[in-house]
DNA sequence: TAATTCATCCAAAGCGCTTTGATTTGACGT
DNA sequence: ACGTCAAATCAAAGCGCTTTGGATGAATTA
């Protein structure tokens, strides 16, 4: 069922046809109702293909997994990340594009896309400190939205992030109020610009009270449960070891307990924990009272709020690129305590 | 940069551009370097929605997510899923589409699907025991694979499944040998086809060896680490307490171990856990020595097979709709062990 | 030399839609 | 009765590509 067909059912011409679907006023109010019932009775709609090539948008975003060689890992994020933009994105009739791609190849991919012309615009993830894609981006003229900033970049685009060293500064202080003073910093991959923002985040509130950060208890890799078991294990057999933990992802933080648990310690009393919590819906931080200590920001809303902005800048383009930096929530569960006194 | 300048940059028609550019042998070959070299030069490649509306083919691929009001968890291994489907999608220059639809007007969005044309074929996600999508999409002509079967779907269809009641029969049949008689069964939700074969083959287990399942301990709901702290918990405080669980995802697992733990008792030690595994890249089951006796299977593998189905049966339209029925491993972990002597 | 083949290349139609620039129709004022 | 104007409709061009059905020479054969 095409056009061609649907108008020749009606006895109307394409033109009418086309005006009454798309809510011109240039047609009659009763026709366009006659045509609207027709066409819902004939399962019409009209192909994707040919109104983007009429129109030149394709009503769908883009959004590029690079995937290397060296980090196998999925991230745990991404799922409720694209829940939530995909809710912005199907209330305003538009679908989600996702290419995977080797990022040695990445830049390329970005041209194709934009000449390809099946995206109108694009979401950049884990932007790197100096994050070339955005440059790139802007030069092409794409609109794109980045979640997450990227330091060292100094032009302006669009972002959304969380401000992720003020968390990590509030976690520390905390801790720090509770009488720690050998804290461990369980932290995602640094050259990653979040990472990095944590990491100064941590080092700021140490140095705020005259504590000098000892690198023995900062980590960084991929935040896996593995790894905050394996690093946890590890800082608690060497000297001195650390009364808390600091650490980057729930997922990663269920490893911290697993190893506290295997050395017979008790989370939240020889060991204190606070971690970043995504709010995932399947890993939900407790229910009354949460299990971990956490500074919280829910990357599901962080994706729908995203997808809006870039929604926006694609209809109004004349508009500033819009930022927007959320605040995450410091909440306090069962996994903090103050510092044991040592013997 | 459009076919069009191209071909005037290049003083050829076209056709011959195009035919030099999809490899069509009446170009003679120096005019196709030539071709080809320019285009790279100028970062021509070609419009996809044009390329499509003259083809017929959209090189995309449709992953449709129901959104329940009810259910708002994102399915945990949705990320690795994709992750796999989009190696097979990005090696053969596919995209993957995704739209989030709500469940009450799936069908509506899958017939909008076929006539907008965007995509070539389809793949449905967690099919209930009697899909009415399979039914539907089957009419529309349009290609699609099941990730999952629909038990109780007569007609042929394509899909790729997990043996999970072959899995979860080995599974108790595991635990039955190990001296275990209470055997909890932490299940998904059950009218998702996967959780009823799973429970199928637990049952089955249970009744070879002459026990009677007990529904105080079989719980279904979404496998969140939450409900699998919760309903262990339930269960350790009710009457005749299980020595095992058997849980359909490691993230629920983690829930048990959490309760096991907060009760003072000892995995694999006072009560046993076995726990489907999805091989998740964050979410790894130990290193050397697995945490958890699992049945595991990864889904990240699936998604590279099914996609790859999927993209064979596009491309080799006559063939018989195939299918493939994976079988999980059972690997023994320290989260088992023979049942203890009830005081 | 003329006829035939073959290798290259090209003009134009067509994919299904939107949109521009008419054209038709009917109501209205004079 | 006639011209005017707004409302309603339409024919055709164009979006950027593929593909059909030639056209053009050069090389080969008779």
């Amino acid at each position: 069922m095409n056009l061609k067909t649907l108008s020749e059912h009606l006895g109307l011409s394409q033109t009418t046809v086309s005006r009454a679907l798309n809510g011109y006023p240039e047609v009659s109010e009763k026709t366009r109702q006659r045509v609207l019932e027709t066409a819902r009775k004939l399962n019409y709609s009209p192909n994707a293909r040919a109104k983007g090539l009429a129109t030149g948008k394709s009503m769908a975003i883009g959004h590029v997994i690079a995937r290397s060689s060296r980090h196998e890992m999925v991230n745990p994020v991404f799922g409720d990340y694209t829940a939530g933009a995909g809710e912005s994105y199907s209330a305003a009739g538009y679908d989600m594009l996702i290419s995977l791609v080797d990022d040695d190849s990445e830049e390329q991919l970005y041209r194709a896309i934009k000449s390809k012309g099946n995206v109108d615009g694009i979401i950049v993830h884990s932007p790197k400190m100096q994050d070339t894609r955005i440059d790139l981006l802007s030069s092409l003229g794409l609109p794109f939205l980045s979640h997450g900033r990227a330091s060292n970049v100094t032009r302006n685009y669009a972002w959304l992030d969380v401000n992720n060293s003020r968390a990590f500064q509030r976690a520390t202080e905390f801790l720090l109020d509770l009488g720690h003073r050998r804290i461990a910093l369980l932290n995602g991959l640094e050259f990653l610009d979040f990472a990095h923002r944590r990491r100064q985040g941590y080092v700021r509130a140490l140095v705020g009270r005259g504590l000098e950060p000892d690198p023995a208890l900062m980590r960084s890799d991929e935040m896996t449960e593995i790894y905050g078991y394996r690093e946890t294990r590890a800082m608690l057999e060497a000297d001195d070891p650390p009364t808390a933990v600091l650490c980057s992802s729930i997922i990663s933080a269920i490893g911290v307990r697993r190893a506290l648990s295997d050395a017979g310690l008790t989370m939240g009393r020889d060991v204190s924990v606070i971690t970043y919590d995504d709010d995932l819906s399947y890993m939900s931080n407790g229910q009354e009272v949460p299990i971990f200590t956490a500074t919280r920001s829910s990357v599901r809303e962080a994706g729908r709020l995203s997808a809006q902005m870039l929604l926006d800048m694609i209809s109004n383009p004349g508009m500033p690129l819009p930022t927007h930096l959320m605040e995450a929530d410091l909440i306090i569960g069962q996994s903090t305590g103050p510092a044991p006194n040592r013997p």
